[in-house]
DNA sequence: TGTACATCAGTGAACGCGCGTTCACTGATGTAC
DNA sequence: TGTACATCAGTGAACGCGCGTTCACTGATGTAC
């Protein structure tokens, strides 16, 4: 493996662990084993290794989604659920630490756009399943693919944060009876709507 | 208005728009119209600073929830997905800074248990509302009111994440038409369990 | 095969800068008698 | 009513420190002839 790729991970680790405001040149130039003036030799300046960490040391990102048509359309929630709760979990101390920082968000999102990738992109992959799915009858075709898209991912993202809230970035994955839970009630969204009317 | 308030003020007026990052003892003492030394008659130290601005200037917090019963469960579920979507367009600059800055947040945490308060906070509130419409009947008892208050809160959540990452600090607030859908989805959640079976 | 030179990853030491913090001080206001 | 002192919000200037960055240098490897 090379240099680069060593600080890239050195640095990587830092964030994940103890956060962006840790990652300083000298912790990154200790813990990839090389000095402080080695990072200039592969780098122009610090920004630019943490843009790469951004762009290059971000978990995989959710697979292809499953196929339309096979097991349940809830199985394949749920599946998706736990994808997302592990990409986030993984992700969200890298994401987050952009928060703190308007320009180097604004330097991600730019980078992101030119390459068709960004943290919207998850639901729209979604929602194409959903689409497909009803498609084949087994989503009602009344019921709203981009919202109930947005649901569910939406949902990952927000008990990904509140897991590294609680616990930190040792956090516990969270349990598969969560995204199940989500995937249950979301098929309640799918299926055609019921009759709301007030019952005795 | 104290001088105290007035540096507070100023320290998130900075968080918001420029990012916890720039919010230096110095860009804090300007705004406030003050010297640099006068925080320290009013804060032991920097951190003090923030974390106040943490527990102090966080935008109010979503009001009781509807009356259980008054209007309908979607109206009631649009008015809150607005709201939370309005509170998390504005302290999410505050809260994701945090995620910078592991120790930070610990200490944010631990003030806020102190106080009974949180980010999973909201959930609970929203969980409460729907069990006392089920109470009335108008929500059916098996749907998972848990899970449901979830969906609600962790999607305005990463919606107003979205926003943010999109448009910074300026973006404009979310249209009502999302907290529509948001809301139109989950009643359907609500409702009676439909055949979710293979329609032909 | 040996020699002279070019290239390049990596280093130790130093640099300037901006940060958070402290210091001795000022001037206004309150208070005791 | 005047005087002496205490209190306290606020200041300008300086402090040390850690940061990101640069510098002159080393030593290994490749290359031309």
């Amino acid at each position: 493996m090379g240099t680069r790729d060593q600080i890239l991970d050195a640095a990587a680790e830092i964030m994940r662990s103890r956060g962006v405001a840790f990652a300083t040149t000298k912790e990154i130039a200790k813990a990839a084993g090389y000095s402080e003036a080695a990072l200039y030799k592969h780098f122009s300046d610090k920004e630019d290794i943490i843009l790469n960490v951004l762009r290059h040391r971000m978990p995989g990102p959710i697979d292809a989604g499953p196929e339309p048509g096979a097991a349940t359309v809830e199985d394949n929630l749920a599946a998706m659920a736990w994808g997302a709760l592990s990409f986030y979990q993984q992700s969200l101390p890298l994401l987050g630490g952009l928060l703190a920082h308007p320009e180097r968000m604004a330097a991600h999102r730019d980078s992101m756009n030119r390459h068709g990738a960004g943290p919207g992109r998850a639901i729209a992959g979604i929602a194409g399943y959903l689409r497909a799915e009803q498609q084949l009858g087994r989503v009602d075709p009344d019921a709203d693919a981009d919202t109930v898209a947005a649901l569910l991912d939406g949902t990952c993202f927000h008990q990904a944060f509140l897991r590294f809230y609680d616990a930190g970035p040792d956090a516990t994955p969270a349990p598969r009876e969560l995204a199940r839970n989500l995937a249950r009630s979301l098929t309640r969204a799918l299926g055609p709507a019921a009759d709301t009317a007030p019952r005795s």
